[in-house]
DNA sequence: CACTTTATGAACAGATCGGTAAACATAGTG
DNA sequence: CACTATGTTTACCGATCTGTTCATAAAGTG
């Protein structure tokens, strides 16, 4: 099978698209980028936004995928895995190119609730919170729907608290709270 | 005095770029929605970014005017002031213009860690976290900049998820989370 | 009244935007 | 070999981008 180069350029294009946003990047700069003709980008997309939405796509595959894995590596117990979410988001914020959550800013640029890309977005959080709400059933805690989706709220306060105030340690932050919420969660 | 061409430009400026983003609208929209001529704009501002920075200080100003105000009106103990605060934000989320935290689209937007923007944005956020830092300490709650980290990762978290995941209240998933928290730093 | 300030509309740069067309190169397949 | 699929380069389209120019209108001040 041919190398395709479909996915090269959906591989490329979201390094491009993560580091200096949507509506910045215009297609020259993303076939500067890749190196990847802008035909060639055409005969694989009819538009920009499907190159964005397929971007999103594997994004969402890649970022579910690794924290998933890393949880698990990091933790054998539920209890242990919903705290290593926060120790795998330390190890994330501390890479040089930490960016912050790319769905947050996908959406911060398109707002209309009912946008492909908006809407793309929020199935990313709704999936990262019914696999938390999965573990919380596994460790037998209280309201394991309502615990998920305070763990979302840390998980997401972390990202932005990162990405906007540079000096501390919002991941451990987190954790400490999260900490709190599960021990509440146990009795 | 005149009314102030310039202030009333950046009134109109603020929601139209909290409404449509700040790549996405261009300056001629501007001219449309504000009723401003171009002209006008350019004698008072050098560039877009001046009239994007000047509407960021309007909105730092009114934001933690209003949070600030609404706080201190639901609650008159320090504690019960920092619950308030997701009280608030209940309110503010369910406004039918919210589109989020302006800052945290601008600092989406304008990425570069030294980008004017970028670092306006951080300063709004460390505003809020001292002047919660100070509510704690005036609560008497141990580890009190601790706690304002942690209930401003609960108040970005839950804008994010009201952003992202429209059907749920995460105003009072964070507020029930606060709870715990300053519960647990009463002691 | 004259004078200055402030604002306006409309046209216009020069660059960049998303997207297309046409001619050509390359490589795998029969 | 011929054929097809996939890629490239280059130039181009009309629209829109930020920002400027200029002539003109209106309003406050002496």
């Amino acid at each position: 099978m041919r190398p395709n180069k479909r996915d090269e350029l959906v591989r490329k294009a979201l390094d491009v698209f993560y580091a200096n946003g949507f509506h910045a990047t215009g297609m020259d700069k993303l076939v500067a980028e890749t190196g990847i003709s802008k035909t060639s980008m055409y005969k694989h997309f009819r538009t920009k936004e499907d190159i964005i939405l397929a971007t999103l796509e594997l994004r969402d595959t890649n970022f579910r995928g690794w924290l998933y894995r890393q949880v698990e590596t990091l933790a054998d117990t539920p209890k242990g895995q919903l705290l290593a979410i926060f120790d795998a988001l330390e190890d994330w914020f501390s890479l040089p190119e930490f960016r912050g959550c790319m769905f947050i800013k996908a959406s911060a640029e398109f707002q209309e609730r009912d946008h492909p890309v908006h809407l793309q977005s929020s199935t990313h959080k709704r999936l990262l919170t019914e696999h938390f709400t999965e573990t919380a059933k596994a460790a037998g805690l209280l309201n394991p729907e309502n615990l998920a989706r305070q763990l979302m709220i840390l998980k997401e306060g972390a990202i932005i608290m990162a990405v906007m105030c540079h000096s501390e340690n919002p991941a451990m932050d987190a954790k400490a709270a999260a900490t709190a919420l599960i021990e509440a969660a146990s009795r």
